[in-house]
DNA sequence: TACAGTGTACTATTTGTATAGTACAATAGT
DNA sequence: ACTATTGTACTATACAAATAGTACACTGTA
């Protein structure tokens, strides 16, 4: 079970907010496989927003494969992780860490600042 | 001196992201008082993005009294240095590394993973 | 003066986000 | 079978962000 927010002024879209809320709730354990998420009219009523919205992130979810919904029943964790390739997952963690360190060091935070903060979000429930 | 890079994907807009780099680079010293900044033009091309958003960004900053713009000359840092509480660089940190944790998180990386990546990376350069 | 480089201003258009309303389809429980 | 609940689909509307193109104004320099 995860606490839905929403930050209406950080600019980042409702439906990416929701996203991410659930693929992080995902990460840390907060959200285990097969449990049920929200339905698209409650957490579109929690979040006072539409039922479209929420629409729009469950079915990007779905198809990333991170969710799965069986029409009038609910929206659920998926199963399994998606499985890459050894080799692959390496040059894409590299280069989502490389795009990372360079958005960072625009706003001139050290790479020991965010790893203390990496860590802090690891622990954090 | 600052290295200018957008994140297309997060869904904060182009011009509030140049806006938060230069006063975070202010407020960080890589960019100091007087110091010219890349002209609307040449910053539109690095970019790959169209000089009305660079433009919309000086301009914001100058209302703001960040920058000072010379019509002919070029746009500069502003005399008044900007400083930014620690409370809004802890929140700027925190969001990026969240939104930077949900990804990975989609591909199956640790943490630990990441944090040895993050290392290695830091030390190329 | 002429010119190149700078910021500014304006209109038009496209794209993405979000809302609103409605209707339909699949499922579970009775 | 009926009903409530769930997700889905569609149209229309509004607004912000970004693009595209063009023209203009100011500055420094040759």
């Amino acid at each position: 079970m995860i606490d839905f927010t929403l930050d209406p002024v950080s600019g980042v879209p409702f439906y990416k907010q929701i996203i991410d809320q659930i693929r992080f709730g995902i990460s840390r354990g907060n959200l285990k496989t097969g449990e049920q998420l929200p339905t698209v009219r409650s957490l579109a009523v929690q979040l006072q927003i539409n039922l479209n919205t929420v629409s729009k992130a469950y079915k990007e979810l779905e198809i990333q494969r991170v969710l799965e919904t069986q029409q009038g029943t609910g929206t659920f964790i998926g199963a399994e992780p998606v499985r890459i390739a050894p080799e692959e997952a390496r040059e894409k963690l590299r280069s989502i860490c490389s795009e990372f360190l360079s958005i960072t060091s625009c706003y001139g935070f050290t790479v020991e600042e965010i790893i203390v903060e990496l860590k802090m979000l690891k622990g954090k429930k």
